[in-house]
DNA sequence: TCAAAAATTTAGCCTTGGCTAAATTTCGGC
DNA sequence: GCCGAAATTTAGCCAAGGCTAAATTTTTGA
């Protein structure tokens, strides 16, 4: 019996499951935007050298979250499309919460980014639920 | 003239303050609390080992956000001082601003520390402004 | 077609942040 | 004052995620 991934605390996993859902679901937009997903864009997307996109890319295909032959696009595997889609999701909420509140589109964006792997499932259904609430009003709060 | 910190992505870096800002706020409420801050109540705050928080303080006083003498409690330099009570203000901002939306207290004392480090300026005044006008109020949105 | 360009991969380097083991220093109690 | 316990530091290991340079493969255009 091989014993994997010995050393993990917690937060590393925390650090490195991020990673690995920033990469599938640039890789799911890349697919349904260009059609096929390839390094050299991913790269760009994440202002990393492809290099560095490869290895978490390895990384990701040893994980059985990313599939690709040799020198070829990248596809998802079932596992990575499901990582994906919840990922892409939590994102489209965050990100609606947001704009609700009246957070303009581009720091929305940004801040969307950053805070989609920290709400915990009960926040989200939150935020889902002051979005409901919120329907066709984009900045709830007056102006100013 | 030496050149110093040579190669540093902006998301090495961003992942970097962050670290920094958790620690030198840890720092600053066990001073509060318990008047002095010894390696190994940080180290146990954190969940890691005392080499890991000891290395990482090493490269915060290298940096000069925390001071100390060999063997002995650690301080925050004013520049650390500085950086954890803007840290802390936004930590408060956005705990209450979750617990004003009706998250548990537990869940947003998790969720705030993960979510403190992504949040703008521009976002947080946001949630600043959310927080004025719900005033007295603990679950605005009607509990189901 | 086939040579140059582009994309991908490999090799090798670095820093951070994990760890354990072991050395050192400080602290507490007798 | 001293000895053992506790705390801190050092040494040395590892993986992730940065990088550049160089090798390899695929694509493209003349």
């Amino acid at each position: 019996m091989v014993v994997k991934q010995r050393k993990f605390s917690k937060l590393r996993q925390a650090h490195h499951r991020e990673k690995a859902e920033d990469y599938v679901e640039m890789i799911q937009e890349l697919l349904g935007k260009q059609g096929e997903a390839r390094l050299t864009d991913i790269a760009k997307q994440f202002g990393v050298s492809t290099v560095t996109a490869h290895k978490i890319v390895a990384r990701l295909q040893r994980e059985r979250l990313i599939a690709s032959k040799p020198y070829r696009a990248l596809f998802l595997t079932s596992k990575g499309k499901k990582m994906a889609t919840q990922s892409k999701h939590r994102h489209e909420i965050v990100y609606r919460f947001l704009r609700s509140l009246g957070v303009p589109e581009n720091v929305a964006q940004v801040d969307a980014e950053g805070i989609e792997h920290h709400v915990s499932p009960k926040t989200l259904s939150i935020f889902q639920r002051f979005l409901k609430r919120n329907v066709n009003r984009n900045q709830p709060l007056s102006p100013d």
